[in-house]
DNA sequence: GAGTGTGGCTGAAGCGCTTCAGACCGTCCA
DNA sequence: TGGACGGTCTGAAGCGCTTCAGCCACACTC
């Protein structure tokens, strides 16, 4: 039983009887052939079952493959369970959406990124670094690789687009209009200053040394409103778990702060999870203030006054960044997203 | 100016003296030669900026690519944007994380699924299908190339590994619970029976022609209990917004349903909302079901009562399909997963 | 000393496609 | 009539890698 080898080009051009360049000019130049020989082409390669060039093959030949990738910080799995970082994938591939480009998730390990191994072999025109330490090494292998790069929020690199957010701005912000509520005991929870795992009290010597700048900017946003000597807790990750357990250590203060400061608004969430704990009111008691603005902070009981960065905007202008170099285009100014206060019903004057 | 050419494994060979193959064994099969000589190449290719065999090349001669496809039904961006399919990725990327794959995204049109050009030139090893209509033409490219396929739910095809869930006992048991509490008069909210964007009441017609086997099994699950005539309106999309705007409908009628059977969570919160919306209360006046048990229907207010489909096993499920797949192994028989339902404070007795 | 391994390395044949410099031919214009 | 030209199609040179059959030298075995 001889089974028929899948059919290629030359299966096709030997068919046709004409040579393996017009077959494949018929596929990706039709103006370089007459319109009747096209036609023959196709029909005959239908009928042979043929599926038209072999991706590989070709992405070797012109060198792109008509793919994006995305280096993510964690596990596969966080682009579907992390509700931020969703919306960013989902701004970016609404941008990417309309170009017939797949989108190629590279899993990172832990909060230091994809393994270079990974990076080296993902195949992408392009890729998207997203929320980095400085020093992962998947941005020296995708360097390495001679791929152009977009860099969302972190890290700062010669030589790659980027789009980043002001977070510190958003952060003061936040903790102005809780201070010309007229605040002044304030608490912070914050998720991650090093890859460390470490939850409790924030030192001064893990804060001025984080590699995350987002952290650093939003803590640095409400410390400069708040004071330095702020209490100010560290989750390992940003779950609404470690911020319900952040804010109950917070509370636990005396006299208790007035107002709880989150880094993101899944901290909040959990924030006001530990207040409703104490048998406290949100905002009456304690006003709870959000860093994101993901959907959940509407419906979130109370609905969740929150600092709106433009997720889903930040993915798309990654995501035309990315198709600029695609195309050739150079990296250009570094793009910074302006944020805004949304204020709902988790913050009011103190009592 | 002569700007030096990506160094390739024949600029690492020349420079180390050897044969391109066993540059190439160096990095592949470290057992084929000496540890010193193995030893010396790597050192070169650091030497030379070298990034390691090319991952396109490697894929064209060794015809795999470290790489599972998964063929979305709507854009890429639903895969972040709906809850739903963000936990059956969430778990089948759980399952891939740590075999060095990388997830490539393969964005549909609406919910006819991918253009099989877009199919014909992703490169993946194997591609798992969700949620299709039988007729994708994605489907057919797939078997054009020959690739080996796992489909989740849906379609059903000869010789593909296939995993799904009982839909129809789901919904069966989610209506039963409430005619065991004393309902007798039903509203059914459904998302799409044909990628037409209809919205509206379902008519039979309608009901018999739908391609989407998941809507059929859940409907006939709920109609089977309430009675083929209960009131049913067809949402184009499952979402929050449609969902509100169809229970409002079926509201409307006199008498009014008691309870609302919905074929997803997110048509359910929206349907609470239709609920509020008329100033009545659930469960008191209105009970409200669901399906999928996304987490948010825990914090839906009220709690939701739902059916629990493991949407998270689901893609962990299809993950260990796919990996087995690629590894030769066969389809083997479908895997059909349980249900159960997940009684909230949502469904009460009525009156 | 002939036979048998065996570890270490190489030559060359692909993998399936793109692309570029022509070849060929009929047209058109002067 | 001749030359320039545009439209079609082809030959052949890659793209960068893997892999398999072997070759070689050396160590063993009987």
């Amino acid at each position: 039983m001889d089974r028929p080898r899948k059919p290629t080009l030359d299966t096709v051009a030997g068919a046709v009887g004409v040579s393996r360049a017009t077959v494949s000019n018929a596929y990706n130049r039709p103006d370089q052939l007459s319109a009747a020989l096209r036609e023959r082409i196709m029909e005959t390669a239908a009928s042979l079952g043929y599926p038209g060039p072999d991706p590989v093959a070709r992405s070797l030949a012109t060198r792109h493959s008509a793919a994006v990738g995305f280096m993510l910080g964690q596990g596969l799995s966080a682009s579907f369970a992390d509700a931020a970082l969703s919306i960013v994938l989902d701004g970016l591939a609404s941008t990417v959406d309309g170009h017939d480009h797949c989108l190629v998730l590279i899993p990172g390990r832990d909060k230091g990124g994809p393994r270079p191994e990974t990076v080296a072999r993902a195949q992408a025109d392009v890729v998207v670094a997203y929320s980095l330490p400085d020093d992962a090494p998947a941005l020296a292998a995708v360097r390495a690789r001679g791929l152009p790069m977009v860099v969302i929020d972190q890290p700062v690199l010669p030589d790659t687009a980027r789009v980043e957010v002001d977070d510190f701005g958003g952060a003061r912000l936040a903790a102005s209009s809780l201070w010309d509520l007229g605040h002044r005991r304030f608490g912070v929870v914050t998720f991650a200053l090093h890859p460390d795992g470490h939850n409790g009290p924030v030192t001064p010597e893990r804060l001025t040394s984080t590699p995350f700048r987002v952290t650093w900017d939003r803590l640095q946003g409400y410390l400069d409103v708040a004071g330095a000597d702020t209490p100010t807790w560290e989750c390992a990750r940003s779950s609404r778990e470690l911020g319900r357990a952040g804010a109950r250590a917070l509370m636990s203060a005396e006299p208790r702060p007035t107002a709880l400061l989150c880094a993101s608004d899944e901290l909040a969430f959990g924030a006001l999870q530990a207040v409703r704990d104490l048998g406290l009111r949100v905002p009456a008691d304690v006003s709870v203030i959000g860093f994101d603005d993901v959907p959940a902070a509407e419906h979130a009981d109370p609905p969740l006054t929150t600092v709106r960065q433009p997720l889903a905007e930040k993915g798309r202008h990654a995501g035309e960044l990315a198709l600029r170099l695609l195309n050739g285009g150079r990296p250009g100014e570094p793009t910074r997203l302006a944020v805004s206060l949304v204020s709902r019903d988790s913050t009011a004057p103190p009592e």
